[in-house]
DNA sequence: TATTGTTATACTCTATAACTATA
DNA sequence: TATAGTTATAGAGTATAACAATA
């Protein structure tokens, strides 16, 4: 099944085996990006949140649309880091009702020792392939990533 | 930074790219899950569990051990899942302490739907690549994925 | 003594609903 | 009236520590 380990192929679902390799690759890749937020105190919605601020400013409504998540759960998602002088908040100057989150001095510091962190952590998976396959893997993936809609 | 779109290469970090790729791509395949799961009113982990005993009957130690999650941690996980008749508990024959945990026939009905659901959810994704290339890419990912260690 | 599983406890993440303050 | 954010509340997921039963 999707996510386990066996690729039984149904009659006709040629992308079965593709699905079962994505499904793989994202567990594997999550499991590293958890591993290296862990290590550092950081749940993996943390290490989104410093990923995605790490160059913009944005309001508590737009950074819950970048995660995917309600409004009312940034509360304490921001309280929590901001506690943690990894984030700031600050009024809008445009709205008075809205409010700027963004990285502190700090912040930005963890989320650059992360990305480090992340990149060794994967080496032991992207080393195994050969640096035309690296680059041919990058493209394929990036493509179907890609917004085009054709 | 990783896990963000903008990708900057950090000056003989090679990889950057490529990682930069596989953690966007864990992060929406993650979704495809996550809402899959979501719409069969379930989590991640629940998900997960029911992917794992697919073809498998495992001790509740065991099953922690393929989720990387504490044996406590399973108590509740399988109870809900028991409660809702995904799941069945049984004592094991071989060791009086151990309680193996199988799929219900409800649970592996559920399973294989989600199967099907996620190979539609991903198939804006992976059509974006012609057949060659879908093959491609899941060689590259499992080349990646194997344990081999050299 | 060591292992298996559960219980008790606590904290994070998440959502819904109600509230406030601005627009 | 509508929107931005917070608060109150509740449930799921997770871990640590202590425990009972079995090995």
């Amino acid at each position: 099944m999707v996510t386990s380990s066996s690729a039984q192929q149904a009659p006709g679902a040629a992308q079965d085996g593709l699905v079962d390799a994505l499904a793989r690759a994202a567990f594997t890749t999550m499991a590293v990006l958890t591993k290296a937020a862990a290590d550092n105190d950081l749940s993996l919605t943390q290490l989104r949140v410093l990923a995605i601020l790490r160059d913009r400013r944005l309001r508590m409504t737009a950074l819950a649309g970048y995660l995917g998540l309600e409004k009312s759960t940034m509360t304490g998602l921001v309280d929590r880091a901001e506690k943690r002088r990894l984030l700031q908040r600050a009024p809008s100057a445009s709205d008075g009702r809205a409010v700027d989150v963004f990285l502190s001095p700090e912040g930005a510091e963890l989320a650059g020792r992360l990305t480090t962190d992340i990149v060794h952590a994967l080496s032991p998976l992207t080393s195994k392939l050969a640096p035309a396959e690296r680059r041919l893997l990058q493209t394929l993936l990036e493509q179907m990533l890609s917004p085009h809609d054709s």
